[in-house]
DNA sequence: CTCCTAAATCGTAATATTATTATTTACAAT
DNA sequence: ATTGTAAATAATAATATTACGATTTAGGAG
């Protein structure tokens, strides 16, 4: 959290209540909330909280690599983690369920000088897509 | 296209007027149309085509790995590419602009086995963030 | 402590994407 | 050519996500 403080003063962004209250939500709602789990959670504190503030700061968290968005192709809406060490997820087609992966295969560097074109590279968004050992099993 | 019929029927999908036309589409359209473009240029041919048919034909073609989904976070739609030979995107967070990268430093081998969960992955999804030279010298 | 200003918020509207249902169609087998 | 069946479609509804405008607020400067 004190990180976070410090990140938000470094770009010129301010500290909210609702800002805390998110990342309050993403410590608390267990894994792999979504964007309508963790508005829930935060209206317990503060009731008139809009969904918009709830997007808007979560693309905000994930700008400055607090927290990660995964993508669940297809299915119902992305859900967010916070970022405690980058690492990116294996989502199953099948059952949906999501599973982390520790390694991380990419070097912003090595993919920058492949790129040659002066590109700046500051993140990245990887997800992986397959079926689970369960959904295999019974398939 | 020859290669898409011969993979539809592996797997038990018909061809379609629509199916051909969104293929079409893609072949004409130009770089990294996005599914209301793509509905715009099938109407030509066929005037009553449904959004929902040009969205669940892109899903079909990308599922089996005939075409690219381009993720411009948080800005317009999703845009769509032929796969010619499989590579990646640098999209610019400041213009938007998009960059093919032709280098995938992917290998579902190993990370299935960085994984060690019996999880057979079939596919993934990978974009680089950043800020193309144009901009970066634009400040 | 008060003021100032950019940032943030809420409420709402707009857009993007996916799901549902009834009907139609491709295509393999007869 | 006819038929049967699973797949595909169009139309519509539902959901997810982003954008906009008026107002409020955080936090630094005086």
């Amino acid at each position: 959290m004190e990180n976070l403080l410090q990140k938000l003063r470094e770009k010129g962004y301010k500290m909210t209540p609702q800002r805390r209250a998110v990342v309050t939500a993403l410590l608390e709602c267990g894994e792999f909330p979504s964007a309508q789990t963790i508005l829930e959670h935060v209206k317990h504190t503060l009731p008139d909280v809009s969904l918009d503030t709830i997007y808007r700061n979560l693309a905000l968290l994930v700008e400055l690599g607090l927290v990660q968005e995964i993508h669940l192709r297809g299915r119902e809406s992305n859900v967010f983690e916070l970022t405690v060490t980058h690492h990116h997820h294996l989502v199953c087609l099948s059952c949906g369920k999501t599973l982390c992966l520790d390694h991380c295969p990419i070097d912003h560097r090595d993919v920058a000088k492949a790129a040659k074109q002066g590109f700046e590279i500051v993140s990245h968004s990887l997800e992986f897509y397959g079926y689970c050992r369960t959904c295999r099993i019974a398939g």
